[in-house]
DNA sequence: CCCACTTCCTAGATGCTCTAGGATTTCTCC
DNA sequence: GGAGAAATCCTAGAGCATCTAGGAAGTGGG
């Protein structure tokens, strides 16, 4: 019957590309599977379904991305960190929708607790805002506001969401260089004295 | 045979409830006629397809949130106009997280154009922005922050994804008040000289 | 070489989208 | 009120997806 030789790794790796080629709501177990050149069902041997593929290709991609934004901000602080870590968040985010959009599902808490990738997302972006001084809860509240307007302005845009004619890239530089100024002038929480 | 009365209208109405009940990816034609007890291919009499079906929940759903922004933020300016915008939008995303969603699929660029609330949307957006005083192309860009933060954040909240122990609403507050500053400290183009 | 394990298969249940064509109710207009 | 037109809802069925159960064929260790 000649084995193809299948994995959970090359399941999910394919399965990464074939989100970015036909988009993340038609990664499907039947189209990896052909993809194989298998029947679907072999696919359950490695795989719950097609909620656990999701899941690991999310986990998957979340690494990568993390990797990339760790790489691009190493070594930098303050402005030139927030800017290398949006190039890195957005590059990866155009370069591979069908990945990006899988880092966008809901996980389970459990999951999300021993993922070291999520983790240290979130180590690299508490520790990227300390050069600005922040305390909690502002500290907390400017990672939110960070990864909002990634995230809201790399969804719109692969969504073809800007239609005004401007460049895009030039809208996103413009948007980092705002974030930067928002996080320089940030409005603190008061110390309850006044 | 009794009829149920169909009609787009409900249809589309019935789809919002079921989509802010079970999900906007719940959402199917075969469980649109059951809720009505009738069958799947009944409703092919007033919607295409299924895709026919979100577009017009997606419409349907930008018109109702586009209402309650112009609501919220009319006779307001400056500060308050935002933080009414901000707030009107955040609500009716969490309060219809399905119909919310909808409003996120690409549509036709034809559909768009002739769809009075997608262009309201943008008068009221350009028309809140214009007490800051801002030119092109930096108006534009200031749009494409707010949308991106604004979704950005409903998306991630609703998903979930702020996990850390901080009071959610809080954290929207702050953003709407770092954007009011950003917004006041924009980085204009330089007009050529220095 | 044999046994256990893994890989991949066939078969089939279930659920969804969507088309074709027919029947029945409701509307329209004289 | 009644006949024709139109709209509403139906049955039947094709096609594709997920997923389970159980079986056959490769693979590796002792």
């Amino acid at each position: 019957m000649a084995r193809v030789g299948l994995s959970v790794q090359r399941l999910v790796a394919a399965a990464a590309e074939l989100a970015d080629e036909a988009g993340f709501d038609n990664l499907s177990v039947s189209a990896l599977a052909r993809r194989f050149g298998v029947k679907d069902a072999s696919l359950y041997s490695h795989v719950r379904n097609l909620q656990d593929l999701r899941t690991r290709l999310a986990l998957h991609a979340g690494g990568e991305l993390i990797d990339r934004i760790a790489a691009a901000v190493a070594g930098r602080a303050g402005k030139e960190a927030l800017t290398a870590f949006a190039g890195a968040y957005r590059e990866y985010a155009l370069e591979h929708p069908g990945r990006y959009a899988a880092t966008q599902i809901r996980i389970d808490q459990a999951l999300i607790a021993d993922s070291p990738a999520l983790r240290r997302t979130a180590e690299i972006t508490y520790g990227m805002l300390r050069a600005y001084g922040l305390a909690e809860p502002d500290l907390t509240d400017a990672v939110r506001l960070l990864r909002s307007t990634f995230h809201g302005y790399c969804v719109l845009e692969s969504a073809g969401g800007f239609g005004a004619d401007r460049d895009v890239g030039a809208s996103w530089d413009k948007a980092v260089d705002a974030l930067h100024i928002t996080l320089e002038h940030w409005p603190r929480e008061r110390k309850s004295d006044d």
